[in-house]
DNA sequence: AAGTGGCTCAACCGCATGTAG
DNA sequence: CCTACATGCGGTTGAGCCACT
């Protein structure tokens, strides 16, 4: 006994997708605002003999509106870098981090550009704000109560204090790599405030603290967005921790 | 111009997870 | 609680393109 296919394989196409299957499924789905409540059904309502996984790829992929195509910025490379020496191969939860980018776009991105250009021989070839590259970490298992930090062997190649690091990548650098004994002592600027925290995420490109802790999953009890989450004020409203506070926290966990 | 080897990226596959009944 | 089904996800494939010889 094998699988339950999805679909009638002998009775959907497949392949590329024709200009007039993508009005169908654009104008299936802008029909009904966006969001498709059952994507197995939905091909055959909208007239498409495609299987419908195939079409919420498609659509996810390629057709939504939101989609940004093109080259990935090199603030993009340094956020995609950065949390996947933290994370591994997340990709949705990295892509969740880029506005307008798929999880395919910066897995292929990662598989056919990044991943070289890390590995490439010249010691310059990454770019001079970013993170030194790191030893992939193994993919953490998808399960809402996963382990937030990458594994043990992760430890044993961790990227050099560059002084060219800003405040966000040496942060992170510092939780990737659990402060080495060789590391200096991470220091919290002193006039640290909300706006410290709204600077620091800004330079990492990340909309709100949620979406940051979001990658450290220990630190999700302690951290409810408040409800002007992604605004630069959000604020823990649970337990009324600061920005500062919050960063102070990432720091000293576990240090 | 033709051959070929590498690269890109859309699409597929199958497993994991979520959820409704 | 169990089962079946839908959805989400990461890994992989292969057609088409391009640069090089």
């Amino acid at each position: 006994m094998g699988r339950v296919p999805c679909c009638d394989k002998a009775n959907v196409k497949r392949g590329p997708w024709s200009p007039e299957e993508d009005a169908a499924l654009r104008t299936y789905v802008e029909k009904h605002h966006g969001t498709v409540s059952n994507w197995i059904a939905m091909p055959q309502k909208a007239g498409l003999r495609r299987c419908g996984k195939s079409c919420r790829l498609r659509w996810l992929n390629y057709l939504r509106p939101d989609i940004k195509h093109g080259c990935f910025t090199e603030e993009e490379d340094n956020i995609i870098c950065t949390l996947y020496n933290n994370i591994g191969s997340r990709w949705s939860v990295i892509a969740s981090n880029l506005p307008g980018r798929t999880d395919n776009d910066v897995k292929n991105y990662w598989n056919t550009k990044l991943k070289k250009k890390l590995l490439g021989t010249s010691k310059n070839s990454f770019t001079s704000s970013a993170p030194a590259p790191a030893p992939a970490p193994v993919a953490a298992p998808r399960v809402k109560t996963e382990p937030a930090h990458a594994p043990a062997d992760h430890l044993a190649a961790p990227p050099p204090l560059d002084s060219g690091f800003g405040f966000a990548e040496e942060l992170y650098n510092y939780h990737s790599y659990r402060l080495l004994p060789e590391l200096p002592p991470f220091a919290m600027p002193p006039s640290a405030s909300t706006s410290a925290g709204d600077a620091f995420l800004s330079e990492l490109g990340i909309g709100s603290f949620g979406e940051l802790l979001g990658g450290f999953g220990e630190f999700a009890p302690i951290y409810s967005p408040s409800t002007s989450h992604g605004t630069s004020n959000a604020q823990a409203t649970t337990t009324s921790l600061t920005h500062h506070e919050l960063l102070g926290g990432l720091m000293n966990l576990e240090y």
